[in-house]
DNA sequence: TTGTAAGCGTTATCAG
DNA sequence: CTGATAACGCTTACAA
């Protein structure tokens, strides 16, 4: 193994070696380091010169959390890949927001890859969870609470003895369809997020519908439907992937299903800056001949002209921090619902066919 | 303090706890989770059926690793806050590519903030770190030598004992400057990333030049001014921060200052966005009046005609985590440079003025 | 101001 | 296939 110390050391150099080198007790060694005010300032600097001629760097931190029962470290939970957070903007929004509240302490943040199985749920040294937008009854949100830690949920539905950050996720929903009747839409087109664990794509069956597991989704889905109610048609595609990409895809397919429609809901800004792509490639204007509108309001999305409902995404990250340091040092627990509100750009207008 | 579980023992329930409930060996119950085939399976359900009653959710990983001698989790360090990595396109690519590397194995990634102290870099309970251009000589970097594991070093200047990962710097830098020569700009801006760790912001006097503490920002800058020679004359400005609002604010500076400035090099795309804006602002036509050339070419330049120096973002973080990996399992130390290549878009073309 | 000693919760070794 | 025992490296009352 590669060690970058001058002098490899054949057996670990531990606290007792400084100690016996000086002769004096564990205790002052580990004291030196923790509690200056405990020994000389003389013994003190002695000790640390020797540790440091020794190649000691100071005790392991891992004795130290388990001796102590706390580690420092915070546990961040995405429901996706990590890989696949970090491409989402709204993601890396809310996981800065959750670093800010981190950094104010000297405790560190544990970003747990979700692949199939929750082992690394199990095997991480943390004291306590932040899990964002987790599928409700996911194996990973069990394993989670049978950790018996604090825990924080973001975007899921609260869950007893858990605290809570949440957005209006139907207020804002509302919004976007109340402002696209406005308009003069009639004909809908909705690109949904994940409805399920089962990945799938394509036009929901009512079926499928009746099954949604996230608790975004759902709530801004239901939201769509009960603002637009009878007075405009709703055709709904679901993405398999939170992506320009695949908002795209949809839209070009969802455009030759159904011609007539004229104004798009989407729930995202990522699928959004695809439909927009789509437009483009379809030569379709926007938004003369299409309407969209987006959710999150990411940063890109105002250069873009995108319409969009805007939420607070790195306050909410950073409330998801707060709410989690307050339950570590014994505080309350935390329920908070932020505010959502429609910004009205240029990518949606008046139906002109 | 909120816990999750049905009933808060008062006690932590440990692994004894269940060997003594079963009147068996504490080394079984371990067996029961660590080595299924070293006991009969109908054992085994058994410890795992009261382990489930009793509450416990398996060996505590703290304890664990303490025994066993690796934590599984690699330490990531960036010379930035951390709530500021998240917000920069770049960075949030590297860390994807870090985590996609660590994803296939069942490791955990811990990220370090690095506030002034050193504290958490101490503190941190890992297997490895991959450092992520912090400066030369750094209290960080001196942090990370001195806890002795192995580290991978990305955009720096290499280490003995260390591995390396980083990017055709000056070749890429070269390719941009040379562009707008044949372009025949020769009156040129450069936006530059921060030159050394006491931040400052603005026009750069030689005396600073000399001290660069950023091997990044070094590279570029050197190969800007060899490249041009006396072909060009170059107006150098320092950013604060690596934000567009920043490029938009030292761009209105400099061209208030060199009104003769035809064209701009930046170090990364996101001051480049600033440029865009600054121009827009100043009713600049780009590439008309002002030719802009990023570096990085983050995925949103693509959508906004940014001309950049490409360079495999992803895939470097993705190569740093399998450095690490190699390293950990006592494998070589990895030495990487990745191409980097001009991407000419609409925001560079021929000196109109 | 310094030392003693008892764990923290686990796993590895080795014997049965 | 199962059990006893000794670490892993440290912190912290409490005693000196």
């Amino acid at each position: 193994m590669a060690s970058a110390s001058p002098s490899p050391p054949l057996r670990r150099v531990t606290l007792k070696d400084i100690a016996r080198a000086l002769s004096v007790s564990p205790a002052t060694v580990s004291n030196a380091y923790n509690r200056p005010d405990q020994l000389s300032p003389a013994l003190r600097t002695l000790v640390l010169e020797t540790a440091q001629r020794l190649g000691y760097s100071g005790p392991d931190p891992l004795a130290s959390s388990l001796r102590r029962g706390r580690t420092g470290v915070l546990g961040l939970l995405y429901d996706a890949t990590l890989s696949y957070a970090f491409a989402d903007p709204a993601a890396s929004l809310f996981l800065g927001g959750v670093a800010r509240a981190v950094e104010a302490q000297a405790l560190n943040l544990l970003l747990i890859p979700s692949p199939q199985d929750a082992v690394p749920v199990r095997t991480a040294s943390v004291d306590g969870f932040i899990v964002y937008s987790a599928s409700d009854g996911s194996d990973l949100l069990s394993a989670v609470m049978a950790r018996g830690l604090p825990v924080v949920l973001v975007d899921q539905t609260p869950l007893p003895g858990t605290a809570h950050i949440g957005i209006d996720d139907a207020g804002g929903a509302r919004e976007a369809a109340r402002h696209l009747l406005r308009l003069g839409h009639r004909q809908i087109g909705v690109l949904s997020l994940e409805l399920t664990t089962q990945r799938q794509r394509g036009p929901v069956s009512p079926a499928r519908e009746a099954q949604i597991s996230y608790r975004t989704t759902a709530e801004r889905l239901h939201a769509y439907r009960q603002e637009v109610g009878d007075e405009a048609q709703l055709y709904l595609s679901e993405a398999l992937d939170n992506t320009p990409q695949e908002g795209m895809l949809l839209t070009m397919e969802l455009l030759r299903l159904h011609p007539q429609i004229t104004a798009l809901l989407c729930m995202s800004d990522v699928l959004a800056q695809g439909v927009l792509e789509a437009a483009r490639q379809l030569g379709r204007q926007v938004p003369g001949d299409l309407s969209v509108v987006g959710y999150d309001d990411i940063p890109s999305s105002a250069a873009l002209g995108l319409s969009s409902v805007h939420q607070p995404t790195a306050r909410k990250g950073e409330l998801a921090g707060q709410a989690l340091l307050e339950l570590l040092g014994g505080g309350e627990i935390t329920q908070v619902i932020l505010p959502t509100a429609l910004v009205a750009r240029g990518s949606s207008g008046e139906r002109r066919r």
